[in-house]
DNA sequence: GTGCTTGTGTCTTATACAAGACCATGCAAG
DNA sequence: CTTGCATGGTCTTGTATAAGACACAAGCAC
C-alpha cells in the first residue's frame, strides 16, 4: 500500500495568504502559533489563574491543530511557567504562590546556600508623583502617579534587607499595605490576586554601595558598610513594566545566589 | 467492546526486567533514557566538541527508539546546550566559543545594560597547595595541588575587575598562562580545547566587600570603596567541580545583570 | 554560475496505549 | 440506617510509534 488516498490542505492558524517567497517573513511554525495564541488568552485573563483549561483534544480542535502539535505548544507554555499540567487531573493556569514566587524571584540565601522565606514590615506606603529615575525604569512620564512602599525584611529573625518598591498607580487602583504589620506572603501573590497582574519576568542589576543614614540604622550596621543594591524591573504577562524595586542587602550573613546554566 | 485484545510487551533501553510494583523505582521514560545515554557519550568525549553526530534516523536505530522519541531527546539536549542542530547541515556537539561563553557565563554589563567583551592581563600564575577555602569549594582535600591565577580585566579599556582563579591540577595537567600578555579569549574556550573540559554549569554567590590594598590599587579606587565579590564554582559535563573563581567588580560604571524568568 | 540531486533536520499529522486522579456505585460492617 | 471502603469506570495527561511533506545546505554535473 503505497498510495495515500487522503490529502490535507496546508493551513495556518491565521488563515493568512501564503507570503510571497520574496519577502522573508517565514510564517512561524504551527506549534509556535498555537503557543502564542494560548499565551495571549492567558495574558488576557480569558482563563483566570488557577482555572482549568479545556482538555487537550478539545483545545487541539478549537485551534485547528493536531493533538501532537498542541502538545508541543503546551510543553512550551509549561516551560514558560504559564501553565501547570498534571497527569490525570488536567491543565491549569499557573497561580502565583509564595513558594513559587520565592523559588523564581528570590535569590537571597544564607551562607550555606539555603533559602529561607523572609518576613516583611512596611515602613511607609503612599502614592506620589514619580521621580525621574523611577519614571525611567517603568517607562512612564515623570510625575506619573506611583504607589511607593518602603519596607524592611528579615530572614530567620535578623533584619538584612531594606527595600523601596514603586508601582504604576493606574495598574494597581486602590493599592495599600498595612504599615508596621508583619507580612510573610510575597507581594507578587497579592498583585495577581487583587489586581490580576501576573509578574512573568524580571531583570536585576546589582551594584555595591555603602550603607548610609536610615538604611544603616535599620540594618544595624555601621555607616559605610558595603551593601549590595539590587535594582529590579518586573514585567507582566503582557510585557508591561509593572514594578520597580530597589533592594539593599546586608551580605554579612547572606548571599545573592545566581545559577548559570 | 470492553475486552482488550492486544497487549504490547513493554521494553526499555536497558532491557531490564520489569520492576516489581512494590518497589517504587519507576523506570525513566524512553526519551529520557535516550537523552541521558547521548549526554553521557558526549561527556565521555566519544564525540568531540564541534564534531557532527550521526544523522537522526541512524541514532534512533542505534538506540533502538523511534525517530520521534529520539527527536524529543535531541530537543532536550539542545536546550541543555550540549548540541547544536542546523537544518540541512546536521547536529554538532556544542563547541565553546568566546561568544558563547560570554553569553552564558558573563553577567557584567555597562550602565546601559550592554555587554562588552573584557580583556584580561594575568598578574600571576602558579601551582600551589589548596587553602582550606578553595579546597572546600572544589571538594578537594586541603593541600591538593591547584593551579592558581590572578588577573585583572578591563572593559572598554577601563580596569574594573580583579579575579582569582583556582583549578584542580590533576584536571589541567601542564596548565600555564602567559603573564602580563593581553588576552581576549575566554578561559572556558581554552579549558575545552586544551584539556577537554567543558564547563556546563556554574553557580555564583555575591556579596559586598570593601576594596583593600592591591585590589584598590589595581582598580584605581579609594580604600574602602564598596565592590561586589562574585564567588563562582563551575562544574563540567560529568558534574565534577572544575573551577573556583573569585571576582571583584568595581560597580562605578558596571552592573551585575541577572535575568529572572 | 545554474540547476539537479542527495542528505540532513523540521513540521505536522495520526494512532495506540499507559498511568494518574477522581467519582459514583454498591456492598459490608457497625 | 449509616458509615466506611473497595471497585471499576471514565476522564485526564503522558509516552511511544510511524509516516509523509517540507526546507535547507552542500556538492556535483554541466
Amino acid at each position: 500500500m503505497t498510495a495515500r488516498p487522503r490529502r490535507r490542505a496546508a493551513k495556518g492558524l491565521a488563515a493568512a495568504p501564503r507570503p510571497s517567497p520574496l519577502v522573508a517573513v517565514r510564517r512561524a511554525p504551527l506549534y509556535a502559533q498555537a503557543e502564542e495564541m494560548l499565551a495571549q488568552r492567558i495574558a488576557e485573563g480569558l482563563w483566570q489563574p488557577g482555572a482549568m483549561l479545556p482538555p487537550e483534544p478539545m483545545l487541539a480542535e478549537v485551534l485547528g491543530v493536531s493533538p501532537g502539535t498542541l502538545r508541543k505548544a503546551m510543553a512550551a507554555l509549561e516551560r514558560r511557567r504559564l501553565i501547570e499540567r498534571r497527569q490525570g487531573r488536567g491543565t491549569f493556569v499557573a497561580a502565583e504562590t509564595s513558594e513559587r514566587a520565592l523559588f523564581h524571584f528570590f535569590r537571597i540565601v544564607d551562607l550555606e546556600g539555603r533559602k529561607h522565606a523572609p518576613t516583611s514590615y512596611v515602613l511607609d506606603c503612599r502614592t506620589a508623583p514619580a521621580a525621574a529615575e523611577d519614571a525611567a525604569a517603568l517607562a512612564l512620564a515623570e510625575g506619573a502617579a506611583l504607589h511607593q512602599v518602603r519596607r524592611g525584611r528579615a530572614i530567620a529573625g535578623s533584619p538584612c534587607i531594606v527595600e523601596r518598591i514603586a508601582l504604576p498607580a493606574w495598574l494597581f487602583p486602590g493599592f495599600a499595605l498595612p504599615v508596621l504589620r508583619e507580612m510573610t506572603d510575597e507581594l507578587y501573590v497579592l498583585y495577581q490576586r487583587d489586581f490580576g497582574i501576573t509578574v512573568a519576568r524580571a531583570e536585576e542589576r546589582l551594584s555595591a554601595i555603602a550603607a548610609r543614614g536610615p538604611d544603616a540604622l535599620l540594618l544595624g550596621v555601621a555607616e559605610g558598610t558595603p551593601l549590595i543594591e539590587i535594582d529590579r524591573t518586573a514585567w507582566d504577562l503582557a510585557g508591561r513594566r509593572v514594578e520597580r524595586r530597589v533592594t539593599r542587602l546586608n551580605t554579612a550573613a547572606h548571599r545573592y545566589l545566581s545559577a548559570l546554566d
